[in-house]
DNA sequence: GTATTTGCAAATGATTTGCAGTGCT
DNA sequence: AGCACTGCAAATCATTTGCAAATAC
């Protein structure tokens, strides 16, 4: 994936910072504020939390990111991609995407609901394979 | 609903507080800190935030109230029942149930991931009856 | 009577803002 | 060149903690 672009597409300027910080969201998949100041500090060690703050905000609002709120967690954010729904493990803190058909969910919900939907957020918790 | 016996079942002692704080929320279904927080204040004029924090944190842990996480906005509580769906206007912020069978999702998640699935926290979000 | 709860004030934690300097396009 | 972005410090907002007085059971 081509971050450079991806930015321009969304009116964004490429700069290292924003640059680091989407790689390291495409490389976990999901991650928090902290995890993410933590590890891009390893590449620009003067970097500010503020920086940060200002960056995922731009990148939420320009919908380039997204946000995922998760019970008794601080949310994570990930590139933004077709709506696909999540599962924690309450014991090991495994966090990780799973593809149901949430579309068919949505129409369904629409049907009965009279809302125009847009967008869900779905994560489901218990344990995982290997914690159960 | 005998929120006196709620409470007990709950090991947690009835102050007049508490009465309130769960009134409220049943009354409104499903409501944030600061919304409960102006509005407890008109029966308890004295009550601090730092009690409502207290309270709402027992209740959770007590698994008498649930928490729910919403794209955009601060979390809202409500009195803890079966596993159900949530529908957000974004235009009006309507935020109400809705009756799904989350059971059959759950079961068809679990047979996908191989989790053990203990709960689902479940946002839709788009245009209500009147804003679409 | 005892343990919990309340309410205050203060502490901590999280996020945002203002501004001068820097860097992207 | 011009506007957006960065990094710092300070401001704001959210939540928690400690403690003495009050209250539930």
């Amino acid at each position: 994936m081509n971050y450079e672009t991806l930015l321009h597409e969304h009116t964004l300027k490429a700069t290292p910072q924003r640059l680091g910080i989407l790689s390291l969201m495409h490389k976990h998949g999901h991650i928090s504020i902290d995890e993410l100041f933590e590890k891009i500090r390893r590449q620009f060690n003067s970097i500010s939390l503020a920086t940060l703050y200002k960056n995922i905000n731009a990148m939420l609002e320009s919908r380039l990111i997204t946000e995922v709120k998760i019970p008794n967690m601080k949310p994570k954010y990930e590139i933004a991609k077709d709506a696909h729904a999540h599962l924690l493990c309450d014991n090991c803190a495994e966090f990780k995407d799973i593809n149901l058909d949430l579309d068919a969910l949505i129409g369904m919900t629409e049907a009965k609901s009279n809302y125009k939907l847009k967008d869900v957020n779905l994560v489901f918790s218990g344990l995982c394979e290997n914690c159960k």
